[in-house]
DNA sequence: GTCTATACGATGATAGAC
DNA sequence: GTCTATCATCGTATAGAC
C-alpha cells in the first residue's frame, strides 16, 4: 500500500506534463468515493439537507478544506453520492440478468428485495425527493431507473426465452410490461425498506 | 361571507370566558389551511427544505409574524403540510372504495393514476424522502399509507364478492396481497409523475 | 493536499407597535 | 391578529499557512 503510494507520487511526478498520470488519478478517485461514502452514511442518518459539510468532515475525518478540494459544492457530492447510491443498485441486478438459468419474475422481484440495504434504501428515497426539484438529480435518477427497467427486460426475455421457450421477438415485446411491473414493485418495496427500518438517532 | 365573519366575531365575545368559541375556531383553522396550501405550492417547486418561511410568506400574502402565529415552527407547518397532501390522496381513494359497482384491480388503479396531480405527488414523494429521518412525518406517512392500504383492502373484496361471486371470508383472505399490490403499483406511478412532470424554475 | 480560521449570506424565530 | 424590523444562529465556501 505505502509502496503502492510512494510509486503513485513518483508516476506522477514523471508524467508532468506529458500524457495522463493514471496511478494519480485512480488514488484522487479513490479520495473521491472516500468522501463520498462518508457522505450517503450521513444522509441515511439525517438526510440529504440536514447533512452539512462539517458533518461529512467529521465522518470521513477529513476537514472542510479537504473535501471541498476534491468536490465543488455539497450539489456536486450530493450528485456523487446520488450516483453511488444508485448504480450500487444497479449492479445488483445486472449480476441477475447475467445469470443463466434466469428466475421467474416472481422470483426475481424476491431476490431484488432480499438484497436491500436499509441504509441506501433511505438514501435512495431521499434522492427522489430532491428529484422532483433539482433537475441534475432528476436526470440522475430517472436514467438510473431506466437503464435497471432494461437490464429487467433483458432478465425477464431470457426467462420467457430459455424457460418458457418463446420466441425472441414475441418475448421481447411480452416482456416488457413484465420489466415495467416489476420495476415498480421493486421500488414500493424500497420505500418499505427505508420507513420501516428504525432511522437510529443522531448525536447532535 | 363578510356576513359571516362578523358573526364570527360577535360570536368570540359572546363566548369568551366561556365554552368553545366554534365560529372562531372554524376560521383559525381556515387560516392555518390558507398557510398550509400556501406552503404546499411552494414545496411543490422548491421542495421541502430550499422552501424559506419568507417564500410561504409571499406566497400566502402574510407575515412571517402571522405565520408563526399559526404555527409553532416550520417542522410543524411541514407536518401540517404532509398530512394535508396525504390525506387528500387518501380521499381519492375513498371515493371509489364507497361504489356499489367496484371497479376491478387493473381499472382501480388506472382511475387512481389517471386522478395523480403532479404537483401533489412532489410533495408526496418529498414527504417520502423527509420521513427517512423524521421521525414524526414518518408516523404520518405510514399510518395514511396502512389507511389508504385498508380502503383498497376494502374495494378489492367487495369487488370479489359483488362481481366474481365469492364468499365474503374468503374473499377478504385473497383480497389481501391484491390490494398490496395495487398500492406497491400506484406509490410507483406517484414517484413516476413527480418526475415526469416538468418542475416550473422557481423566480430566485 | 490538507489543515485552521474566518467571512459572508441565508434563514428560523422573536419583539414590539398598531 | 397582523405587521415591520431585527437578532442570533448556522452552514457554505474561501484564504492562507504548512
Amino acid at each position: 500500500m505505502i509502496l503502492l503510494a510512494s510509486l503513485t507520487k513518483g508516476a506522477a511526478i514523471l508524467f508532468v506534463g506529458g500524457v495522463v498520470p493514471r496511478l494519480t488519478d485512480a488514488r484522487k478517485e479513490l479520495r473521491r468515493t472516500q468522501i463520498a461514502d462518508a457522505a450517503v452514511r450521513c444522509f441515511s442518518r439525517n438526510g440529504l439537507e440536514r447533512t452539512s459539510i462539517a458533518d461529512i468532515s467529521a465522518e470521513s475525518g477529513l476537514s472542510t478544506g479537504s473535501i471541498y478540494s476534491h468536490y465543488r459544492n455539497k450539489a456536486d457530492l450530493v450528485r456523487a453520492a446520488a450516483c453511488e447510491v444508485l448504480a450500487k443498485r444497479a449492479d445488483v441486478l445486472r449480476e441477475y440478468a447475467a445469470l443463466d438459468a434466469p428466475p421467474d419474475p416472481d422470483e426475481l422481484l424476491a431476490r431484488l428485495t432480499a438484497a436491500i440495504d436499509p441504509a441506501e434504501a433511505r438514501v435512495g428515497v431521499q434522492t427522489w425527493g430532491e428529484a422532483t426539484t433539482d433537475p441534475d438529480i432528476r436526470d440522475i435518477v430517472v436514467d438510473t431507473t431506466d437503464r435497471m427497467r432494461a437490464m429487467l427486460h433483458d432478465c425477464v426475455t431470457a426467462w420467457l426465452i430459455k424457460v418458457k421457450h418463446h420466441e425472441p421477438a414475441p418475448a421481447r415485446e411480452r416482456a416488457a410490461p413484465i420489466a415495467h411491473r416489476v420495476m415498480a414493485l421493486y421500488q414500493a418495496e424500497l420505500l418499505y425498506a427505508a420507513l420501516r427500518t428504525p432511522t437510529e438517532e443522531t448525536a447532535s
